[in-house]
DNA sequence: GCCGATTTGTCCGTATGTATC
DNA sequence: CGATACATACGGACAAATCGG
């Protein structure tokens, strides 16, 4: 529910940018031309334009314009090789996603996990570990930490299903702010005999904490990819300085 | 040189932070408090702000304040199994980064360089191959592509140096927005034979898509990293809507 | 090279809304 | 309910870069 006006400015633009109504390498209407069409001051147009920045977008070129550089997923084969993320193939075959759990428990944090995760030592979490299928096969092993007192009543049910849902919908907590590393690994005995890693001995790991709106840290989740389901984009933009 | 108002501020409360004088979980100061400490206006603070929510130091509280969740690298081992990037591992051990050039030759980009880098079909480019070596061994294989119109001159001594210091220094040209994707791909032949990937059979690949102050994409580059030396840091804010 | 028009970059002050306590 | 704190939005002013005449 976009009801900030910046918000729907942003969106419309990038839904216009999407549709190929400015091309990749063009120059945007011009600010004052955003203002009038979108009667709205120039913040609000600024703070729109920012967001598609963040998202790459566009680049605005001091005295000159804003310069389009999105491009269509066609154009750019950026999908190395014909590789697309594990939820882009998913939504795009409308392949369910069949998740198992390996194993749902309550422990406190010992030191390796305190050190590992971030939560303090003695923590009382919950333990999930899960095997994502895709097309029957086994692709993804999660390993998800929850702070008991602030994600009650977790169950094996709802991890089989979907935490997220039952987080957001159900418990009513939002997700703010996720820290992500990814870093490739060997794979370990588990990995092998869990996933379906065909001649693959290493995997993407993606390592992340993960923020409430409260901004304190109720999540740590460590997910192992087989290879040839994970794609990673990200946009940067140099700070000044 | 930061010369603009917000981003001094954005650097002098990133550097508190960091010095921990605002711990992890803690609150920061007011907005207004922040307002008569650097004697600014509201829309400056509140700009330093969001550039520090972007880099994951702090997360705006609605009504309550503003929390720290920035963790100095001891107290979290996102640095998984003691792994740091190439550059960090590099600095901290003070070890020079050894260069080789492997291929530097001038060609028209074909059909699938076009569609994998996103270049125009038959445009001239550079297209270098280096070998990165650290503590004398091979671990990072570039691939890079330069619109040859845009970086003149260059020449195999300088791909042996650094390609970026004389496209900043040299050519005055300035990187603004730089995209990427993260893969983990098969080691081909050509990886097997130049670089040190031990029991490896897999490597984590980086292409990038870089574009100048003129909105211009002027290069494209894939680095195979051996996996040991590899780590992505990435913080994710959740966007309304 | 200069000048003026256009366009983006920075900064300020103010008002109002909304969430927390 | 009131005080505090963050969120959104408006309008204005000046600086800096680009471009055309």
């Amino acid at each position: 529910m976009p009801k900030a006006k910046y918000d729907e400015i942003y969106t419309d633009l990038k839904q216009t940018i999407e549709a190929g109504s400015y091309a990749y390498g063009s120059l945007l209407p011009s600010e004052n031309t955003l203002i009038t069409r979108y009667d709205c001051s120039r913040n609000t147009i600024r703070r729109a334009l920012a967001g598609l920045v963040e998202d790459g977008y566009i680049q605005p070129i001091h005295g000159k314009g804003v310069r389009v550089i999105y491009q269509p997923a066609e154009r750019t084969s950026f999908t190395v090789g014909g590789i697309e993320s594990f939820q882009e193939s998913a939504q795009r075959n409308k392949l369910q996603i069949v998740t198992k759990v390996i194993q749902f428990s309550v422990i406190p944090a010992d030191e390796q996990l305190a050190k590992r995760s971030g939560f303090p030592l003695g923590e009382e979490v919950y333990y999930i570990q899960r095997v994502r299928f895709l097309d029957g096969k086994p692709l993804i092993l999660d390993t998800n930490i929850f702070l008991k007192a602030l994600v009650p009543g977790l169950t094996a049910e709802i991890a089989e299903r979907s935490i997220y849902t039952y987080i957001e919908k159900e418990l009513g907590m939002q997700i703010v702010t996720s820290k992500r590393t990814i870093t490739v690994e060997h794979a370990s005995a588990q990995d092998e005999q869990l996933l379906d890693l065909e001649d693959y001995n290493c995997l993407a790991v993606v390592s992340s904490q993960t923020f409430n709106s409260d901004g304190v840290m109720f999540e740590y989740t460590q997910s192992r990819h087989q290879p040839d389901y994970f794609s990673f984009h990200d946009t940067a933009t140099r700070k000044k300085g």
